[in-house]
RNA sequence: CGGGGUGUGGCGCAGUUGGCUAGCGCGUGCGGUUUGGGACCGCAAGGUCGAAGGUUCGAGUCCUUUCACCCCGACCA
């Protein structure tokens, strides 16, 4: 893409009101636009680096046979009631409203009710069964307090994951094979050397549930992790019966402040109950489903990805989420250098290498500036001195020194 | 929801004890000089001061109500 047809720009200054990193730097960036407390839109920039992360999401469900699918925003109010989680005072993050005839709905901040009711459809013999479905979709949470810019908003993307099994030992497999997979997104995506599966409330249903919790300052969770068995516990179930239960050593556990980044759920048969979902098994008996939910806050993960790889001149994006690989400078615009930047710019494009041109002619500080704070990880410039030279100067994002190189060289760059 | 704070051009801010045509920087447009880490000069456009009501000869400045935003805390199956 070229950046005169951008029709975001950055910016020098944010709005006072923000104080998260992440909020701060994607604004200046021009990656999302604040529209009101906790609710963001994601700009073409910002949009990228989304689709990249869903991407990779989506593979790694795909892999555990996951389906993908997309439930609806508003939400019956009798599905809720059946699991008794209709009521305020037992959910406090309902958005409702009514329909003109007075109906009340509910705009979902979850879909485990809502999905778990249409697979009634579809699942009633065990060779029905196992069923994965999961979909990316927008949440509604009425948040009595939004922070952390787009760590905790009242709108997000989220990506929600619901297994159906026959059994436990089949549900369990499954369950940690979504382990499995969540790491391996969180390795893609960069984070994997500080993210962390975690022990935490399991709720009504089961003791635990496992969290992936990144490290991080910006995090509201505070967790207690050993590093050596790249384990951790969350302070909610932190005690000295859990921490025997795990084995875990009192003293060689490290407190630290992480984000929620994803977070797995066993429920047994007992939502299956409650909704009435059974199957008729090989021996002719029903049986309730045992059911399992999994999440990640897509748009958490972005936030946590930019609070942790940023630096003082402003986003590093992981190449796997960038918006772009590269971003290319071009400084002046002699014949000579326009034709090397825009035939560079149609051979990279022709190998199917993102790339975001800075055709504007400005000032190169401020081009500079502006390829810092967007971020992408390798920064390619053309000027007299290269055309003159037929080289190209190549600088990765997280160094500080530049090198000329041949065409060649720098292809060897981007190879696959 | 409790406590604290803030709303003035797109963004960041200033605006004395109420007083003249509401300023400054950034950004934007035009002209010119510039061009390897956010250049400089000149000209110009752009706000009715969050909103409503009130006091007053006179309100961005005072009063009332209200909306929004931010921070701390509580909350977050």
């Amino acid at each position: 893409m070229k950046m005169s047809e951008l029709f975001t720009k950055t910016s020098k200054t944010v709005p006072a009101d923000e104080t998260a990193k992440n909020a701060q730097l994607l604004i200046k960036a021009g990656f999302i636009h604040k529209e009101m407390a906790g609710v963001y839109a994601y700009l073409p920039l910002g949009l990228r680096v989304l689709e990249n992360i869903k991407t990779i999401v989506r593979e790694e469900m795909n892999a555990l046979g996951g389906q993908e699918l997309i439930m609806t925003s508003l939400q019956r109010r009798e599905l809720w009631e059946k699991t008794d989680r209709w009521d305020d005072a037992k959910v406090d993050v309902w958005f409702k409203s009514k329909f003109k005839n007075g109906t009340e709905v509910g705009f979902g901040w979850s879909h485990e009710e809502q999905i778990t009711e249409m697979m009634k459809n579809y699942i009633s013999s065990y060779r029905d069964l196992p069923a994965n479905v999961y979909q990316f979709q927008t949440k509604l949470r009425n948040e009595l307090r939004s922070k952390s810019g787009i760590m905790r908003g009242r709108e997000f993307v989220m990506k929600d994951l619901y297994s159906y099994s026959r059994s436990d030992t089949e549900h369990q497999k499954f369950y940690d094979a979504v382990t499995q997979a969540y790491l391996r997104v969180f390795e893609r995506v960069g984070l994997g050397d500080i993210t962390y599966v975690t022990f935490a409330s399991g709720g009504a249903f089961t003791q635990f549930s496992h969290e992936f919790q990144t490290v991080s300052e910006a995090g509201e969770d505070t967790i207690y992790l050993d590093r050596s068995r790249k384990l951790a516990i969350n302070d909610e179930v932190y005690t000295d019966e859990v921490l025997r239960q795990l084995g875990l050593d009192k003293g060689k556990l490290e407190k630290v402040q992480a984000a929620e980044v994803g977070n797995i759920f066993s429920f047994g048969t007992a939502k299956s109950e409650q909704l009435g979902l059974y199957f008729t098994d090989e021996d002719g008996t029903d049986k309730p489903v045992v059911l399992g939910s999994y999440g990640i806050g897509v748009t958490r993960l972005m936030g946590v990805i930019v609070e942790h790889f940023a630096d003082d001149k402003g986003i590093v994006w992981p190449e796997a989420v960038a918006p772009f690989k590269v971003h290319l400078v071009r400084i002046g615009d002699s014949e000579k250098v326009v034709k090397q930047a825009e035939q560079l710019y149609s051979v990279l494009t022709a190998a199917g290498i993102s790339i975001l041109y800075d055709n504007r002619n400005m000032r190169p500080g401020e081009m500079f500036a502006d390829a810092d704070l967007i971020g992408s990880p390798h920064r390619i410039v053309i000027s007299d001195k290269t055309a003159a030279a037929k080289t190209y100067e190549y600088k990765a994002r997280t160094s500080d020194k530049a090198t000329q190189m041949s065409e060649s060289e720098l292809m060897g760059r981007f190879a696959k």
